[in-house]
DNA sequence: TGAATGACTCGAT
DNA sequence: GATCGAGCCATTC
């Protein structure tokens, strides 16, 4: 654990994300300048059980809106049982409603 | 120190 | 339109 400011920054977006809002992997590594890589959001979210307040990790998809995480969940289920508990269709583990719901980092950019 | 991995994404075939 | 491969960067072995 360091306190590196790419973590710091990933939960910080994750964090902002409204209710019944969602985001991609991509979307914050493109917040943060893409060349951070797509993965090491993901890698961070891995972090972000044991990181305080908790982290709203289920709110963070792949592009296409796929539960690619929810396997790194306390259960699997939990995640969608989160999301639709937010309002977001669910389906064969992947957001139906994901057009909808997908929320951008840079909309809020610094606010 | 070097090589491998990973909750991803994009471009090419 | 679907499938395959390479790129991306931090963390771990």
């Amino acid at each position: 654990m360091k306190n590196n400011l790419f973590y710091d920054r990933v939960f910080d977006i994750v964090r902002m994300i409204p209710y019944g809002r969602v985001t991609t992997y991509g979307a914050i590594a493109s917040y943060l300048g893409s060349k951070t890589g797509s993965r090491l959001v993901g890698w961070a979210m891995n972090v972000s059980h044991g990181v305080m307040p908790k982290i709203p990790a289920h709110r963070v998809v792949n592009r296409i809106g796929m539960l690619s995480g929810k396997a790194h969940f306390s259960s699997p289920n939990r995640m969608q049982e989160l999301l639709e508990s937010e309002g977001i269709i669910v389906e064969a583990d992947k957001i139906q409603n994901f057009n909808e719901v997908f929320w951008d980092p840079s909309s809020l950019d610094l606010l």
